[in-house]
DNA sequence: GACGCGTGGGC
DNA sequence: TGCCCAAGCGT
């Protein structure tokens, strides 16, 4: 028989009492600092975020900072962290708290919510780890525990999921102590014991009255969506380099890499057309360089093959939609990780 | 509601 | 190895 829900809320309360699970953002109340560590923490693992959280306080210790700082500066501080449209829309928040707030970070509810990418669970989050307000914060986390204990057979990550446990835990939630707690207890609750992969049913407090313990459904829940086939794309980047300069473009249309600099790009159809890609007929070639490996990048819905052509031309050329930068200053621009590999493996041999 | 968006780690 | 997953959001 399943716990009522003020109860369950209490038993993982109980249990956080004895987590010791220390985390920089966790010891402070400031929303700035907590937002910063949110929008990192979307999608990417605890480990994986912590460089960046205390590289990015560093560079953009305040929201004014931000506000302040360079798109590509922002950018850069983001690199090889992944979905790089969350760093433009923290540089957009921090203008639009600038703007609407006197740059201090808002306290309504709805306020925090309407800030550039900041959606339910992240506007949750901040409002009860910073102020204490009684919202739910859901993410996946939460979903995994709710749907497996009460045996909620709806599907990952869907707003129907989502308002299922709202329904569960509105009221309750508002008769704990802390909200903040509350919500920090649940998601290491979910990240600690009720885990994705190998839940420790063994050792949960839960296990007794747990709906997908008793059926046998713990790794069916929450519904998962089918899995996609991984589309394969084909890049020849050439590299084009002329009187110690060059050229790179920006990525801007709605695709991968949104913002993150590039070289030359032909994107082929198929690996035959990429690994048959002959050299191309730019003016004034003084030189001609293919470099004969082929790159690989996994992303979680694409996997990306490169190959690498540098080019010496007799002078600098307008080329349309990017522009000429001294070979000293790449490495302060922002590259995807495919090409950032494949520079820290050739820089030094694009000097002829 | 479905899809696209990155990278690193676990098994 | 190949596949799944991780403190989601915007379109």
């Amino acid at each position: 028989m399943a716990l009522e829900s003020l109860q369950l809320l209490k038993k993982i309360q109980e249990w956080h009492l004895g987590i010791d699970r220390k985390m920089p953002w966790k010891e402070t109340l400031d929303p700035y600092k907590i937002w910063i560590s949110e929008v990192i923490l979307q999608q990417t693992q605890v480990a994986q975020g912590l460089k960046y959280y205390h590289r990015f306080l560093a560079a953009f210790p305040t929201v004014q900072a931000l506000a302040d700082a360079s798109e590509a500066e922002v950018m850069k501080q983001w690199e090889g962290l992944g979905y790089y449209r969350r760093a433009k829309n923290l540089h957009i928040a921090a203008q639009q708290i600038v703007e609407k707030h006197q740059g201090r970070f808002p306290i309504n509810f709805e306020d925090v919510l309407a800030l550039r990418g900041i959606g339910d669970y992240t506007a949750s989050a901040i409002c009860s780890f910073a102020y204490d307000q009684p919202y739910p914060a859901i993410d996946s986390n939460v979903e995994r525990i709710f749907s497996r204990y009460f045996g909620i057979e709806l599907k990952k990550s869907s707003a129907s999921l989502k308002q299922a446990i709202k329904q569960i835990v509105g009221t309750p939630f508002k008769k704990v102590k802390s909200a903040g707690e509350l919500n920090q207890a649940l998601i290491d609750f979910g990240a600690l014991v009720c885990k994705s992969k190998t839940a420790h049913c063994d050792h949960c407090p839960l296990q007794e009255s747990c709906y997908a313990y008793a059926n046998d459904q713990v790794y069916n829940l929450p519904i998962k969506s089918a899995k996609k086939s991984k589309q394969e794309r084909y890049f020849h980047y050439s590299i084009l380099k002329s009187e110690n300069q060059i050229w790179i473009s920006e990525r801007r249309a709605s695709d991968i890499w949104l913002g993150l600099h590039e070289f030359y790009l032909d994107e082929l159809a198929t690996k035959t057309d990429l690994e048959e890609s002959k050299t191309r007929a730019f003016q004034n070639i003084v030189r001609t360089k293919c470099f004969r490996k082929l790159y690989k990048q996994e992303l979680t819905h694409r996997r990306i093959f490169a190959l690498f052509t540098l080019y010496e031309l007799a002078a600098v050329q307008e080329i349309k939609h990017g522009s000429w930068v001294p070979l000293e200053e790449l490495n302060s621009k922002t590259f995807p990780g495919v090409i950032r590999l494949f520079l820290d493996e050739n820089m030094h041999n694009f000097i002829c």
